[in-house]
DNA sequence: TACAATAATGTTAGCGCTAACATTATTGTA
DNA sequence: TACAATAATGTTAGCGCTAACATTATTGTA
């Protein structure tokens, strides 16, 4: 039979002092003598003593924990910000509780539920596909929030946006290849849903106007952000009109599927076609010609996220850590500077 | 100001009963007259009354939370089983704190620490870098375990291993390899403490002893499982001998560093030389030429995984799931059938 | 109608902590 | 030595629930 493990009021009887005297100990907060501070912590250490954070909770009203609620962790971009998230929380003692709402509009809406029921101080929402009204009525729930890539129309003290420059991205990248002369520069995007897939959309746009370019629609193509997908693509692209001489792509994988489908025409990259993609995954640096991309600093923006909650739990500084992330161009064969 | 959210007292004031009828009403337990319960649930939903599941754990004793622990997240092997975790996790009603580790020893003991201070339910541990010493010591933390690819010499009922038969993976494969004719086959195995590096190179040692070939230790590289580890670790390989004309790699990721080291030296895949890899990541059937690799159901076995410690939990029924997990041979242009 | 069985509701105490205030011990200074 | 200031420790009440037992209301049967 185990018995139960030991608490605090154990560890007061056997120390001979009150449990307020331990609870300081343990907690290293108000004065305690030197003499018995290393007295409770031999008993403690003796007994096994672990504090138990739900009750401390329920006394503080702070559970030292947050909610991450991401589309899809398998997805390497959230896994990327997870990562930031959860190592910046280990740093400050925080938990956090992942969840995957998986494009998934009323699962998105139960677990936000949960984290509130678990008294989460904080939550950090990835891409979330709620529409606006049901979005802030769910946030209501939070002492603290972090929206990652979506912004509502009345900020709110208790209700941060991280934002990711995807429009000046993509415009960036189509001056870049204007600059190299290209003429026929072809945008292979994303999911029609996706937020970001419209920035850019936008972004492509705003650069050929700026430039006095005509636009064609046929030049503009939907794909899953598969590789397969931007090979299968590209081909028929490429079939119906071989002047195409470059290529943005919404992700790097359609970026290296389109050049797989280039080598098959024999196309010479970056000499007679050019590439750009977004995200600098790690296939892009080492497959050759390497890829040119954008990218944003995922983990920063995760462990970002968690700072902001911690600063907004802890006092009501005014926080100035960037609240927009503008992408960063790296340069390879694919298309180089 | 805004004012505290409602408390179960606050509903059984406004409702006219008691407290526990209120509770009894919100957890669907126990007696209650239908018309109690609708009035219940009325006022509840008027003042919007949400249960605090920290008051709840404190008084049960149960928290419905898990905790998931993996070296690293950004890692697609651990992130699908993430997924099953969760996914199970939210059938369930259970929420999944994740924590990363970083091969890290000292942070795995941490997390574990505040796993357990946070008084998870059980607790998913995958690929533990303690001893075993180690981690007996941390595992008596906790009520439930389900270690994921680790085994404990003295097994517990509070504690259930999932494993992967890494051995007869490696074995396989290096047998697949040789009835091919290869000659000089290489393993990038993964970390030094990895228990499933240990399994695949003893399974790499058994195929080879079994057909009377003589080991070269030179052809057994230890790599952290990354792509550019691979690639660095292949092109010393090459450099020193080039007759090499089979790899079978740890993972998937060093499998594709590799691969791409050899077309930076020319090699021919698979004519000259075939690769084999674990996991079957989602890179591994896009890229040209496909991996062949070994895999196992990932997102099932953290369902099961999740179902485990829920069955555990609730009743002490024996449990007849799969506890041993046969890997699965993909076979792709690296090294086809 | 009488009363046992059961349904429905209520009361008490406690889960393991800490905030807030209260008391006692120790220090330093005139 | 006297006493205010501060250090050190203690006491009380409560965080928001539920387990366990207690009581009251309602049912069915002889």
């Amino acid at each position: 039979m185990k018995k139960n493990s030991p608490t605090l009021s154990d560890v007061a009887l056997k120390a001979g002092v009150s449990m307020m005297t331990v609870s300081r100990v343990i907690n290293n907060k108000g004065k305690v003598k030197p003499e018995t501070r290393e007295h409770v912590l031999k008993i403690a250490a003796e007994v096994g003593y672990r504090p138990n954070y739900i009750a401390r909770s329920l006394a503080t009203k702070r559970s030292t924990t947050i909610g991450l609620v991401v589309p899809d962790i398998t997805n390497p971009f959230f896994s990327e910000i997870a990562k930031g998230v959860e190592d910046e929380a280990y740093r400050l003692g925080y938990n956090v509780f992942l969840c995957n709402f998986d494009e998934n509009p009323e699962r998105e809406f139960d677990v936000l539920t949960s984290l509130a029921e678990k008294q989460v101080d904080g939550i950090v929402l990835c891409s979330s596909r709620q529409n606006n009204k049901q979005l802030y009525h769910s946030l209501g729930l939070f002492k603290h929030v972090v929206l990652i890539n979506r912004q509502l129309p009345a900020p709110s003290h208790t209700i941060q946006s991280l934002i990711l420059d995807d429009f000046n991205g993509a415009k960036l990248a189509v001056e870049h290849l204007l600059s190299h002369k290209r003429k026929r520069i072809v945008l292979l995007s994303g999911p029609k849903q996706s937020h970001s897939a419209f920035q850019k959309e936008k972004g492509y746009l705003a650069a050929l106007k700026k430039h006095n370019i005509a636009h064609d629609p046929e030049q503009i193509k939907h794909c899953s952000p598969t590789m397969i997908c931007g090979k299968d693509t590209m081909s028929m692209l490429l079939k119906n009109d071989p002047t195409i001489d470059a290529v943005l792509a919404f992700n790097d994988l359609l970026a290296i599927g389109a050049m797989l489908a280039c080598q098959e025409f024999g196309k010479i990259i970056p000499q007679e076609l050019e590439i750009i993609g977004f995200d600098d995954i790690p296939l892009s640096k080492l497959i050759i010609p390497g890829i040119t991309t954008l990218t944003y600093p995922k983990k920063e923006i995760g462990s970002i996220a968690m700072k902001i909650i911690y600063q907004m739990m802890d006092q009501d500084i005014s926080l100035d850590f960037p609240k927009t992330f503008a992408p960063q161009f790296i340069f390879r064969q694919s298309s180089p500077k």
